[in-house]
RNA sequence: GGUUCCUUAGCCAAGUUGGUAAGGCAAUUGACUGCAACUCAAUGAUCAUCGGUCCGAAUCCGGUAGGAACCU
């Protein structure tokens, strides 16, 4: 069986993946797009390397902050250790709070190989003209995507002219079943109630701080030439303005949990429409769930 | 005590010669197939309050409440 454990940042998914890991004696593979990267662990909350249970975790620092990663790699990286554990264990536990990365590996999503993805040639066209040109290489594309989505109507204009079929076509070509077919999947979803989760949410920003991530973040910039996508951190970006004397510690620390308070809204809303989840407001709710039967 | 000024959605804030209120942030809801801790969309006020002038007032006049500055 594969227990899927999603939730916003701060529900509290780490503590529950590991009582669980307790129960049925399972590993757990990280489905963060943060906490794949080496010495990002402050700003990422990730589970410490002293601990215990660091072990039983799988596709945590697997990437230097220096390189990129996406969707792609993870599929691939995820995949690989679902069927290498999967030898050793009757139940995995997979568990972290990017939507996107959770569906790829899972789903029969595809990715090709890319060849050349240079669009710097669309980027003076306006957004009209970007998507007049996405209708005439997709225009069902054109349907699910927003005119104003820059980036998503680029992406689409760049699948269309580099890959044999466009977006929509690739996506109608999939089943949008499970990958794995003969797994089990039981998707939890811990949503705690907003207040609490928004408070939550601040005082962990808080600890981050004194807990010193404005150091991890020095050290992270003297160590490596940070990739577009790890830069992209939130809590790292901030600080990064920070040092750089943008803002005050103040106003990075607001800014911090303002923002991160916008993403676990955009988790919550991913996770309620884009997967097949049981919902519970409560730790204890989902872990009765999750120990059920078996 | 006196003079002047201010009061527009949870916050910041436009508002032209009076013709039924820009925008930003937050919040809520939603989208989501290669940067996803990304990117994007939708949703709210009758203008402190009472009264007056006017066909019509957030915009003009007066009272009240709250606030600011200066003066004594």
């Amino acid at each position: 069986m594969l227990i899927v454990i999603v939730g916003p940042t701060g529900s509290g998914k780490t503590s529950l993946a590991t009582t669980l890991s307790d129960f049925y004696h399972a590993p757990i593979i990280n489905a963060d797009a943060f906490q794949i990267y080496q010495d990002m662990n402050i700003g990422t909350a990730k589970i410490a390397r002293s601990d215990k249970y660091y072990q039983r975790h799988y596709l945590l620092d697997i990437v230097e902050p220096s390189q990129s990663y996406s969707v792609k790699e993870y599929q691939e990286d995820f995949r690989k250790t679902y069927l290498e554990l999967k030898n050793m264990y009757q139940n995995i536990i997979v568990c972290g709070g990017t939507g996107l990365y959770i569906k790829a590996a899972l789903y029969d999503y595809c990715f090709e190989d890319e060849k050349d993805n240079d669009v710097s040639d669309l980027e003076s066209l306006s957004n009209e003209e970007l998507y007049a040109l996405l209708k005439k290489m997709d225009s069902k594309a054109t349907e699910t995507i927003h005119m104003n989505n820059r980036k998503r109507v680029i992406r689409a204009i760049q699948i269309a002219r580099t890959h044999d079929i466009n977006k929509s076509e690739s996506i109608d070509q999939q089943a949008h079943q499970l990958f794995f077919k003969d797994e089990t999947v039981k998707f939890l979803f811990l949503n705690p109630n907003r207040q609490d989760l928004y408070e939550n949410i601040n005082t962990r920003v808080n600890q981050m701080i004194e807990n010193g991530l404005v150091n991890e973040v020095k050290e992270l910039l003297n160590k490596y030439e940070l990739s577009k996508t790890a830069q992209a951190a939130i809590g790292y970006k901030e600080v990064i303005e920070y040092l750089e004397g943008k803002d005050t510690l103040e106003e990075c620390i607001e800014l911090i949990k303002k923002r991160t308070r916008n993403y676990a809204k955009r988790q919550v809303t991913f996770f309620r429409h884009q997967l097949p989840c049981l919902e519970f407001e409560t730790k204890e709710a989902l872990l009765k769930e999750a120990m059920k039967n078996e």
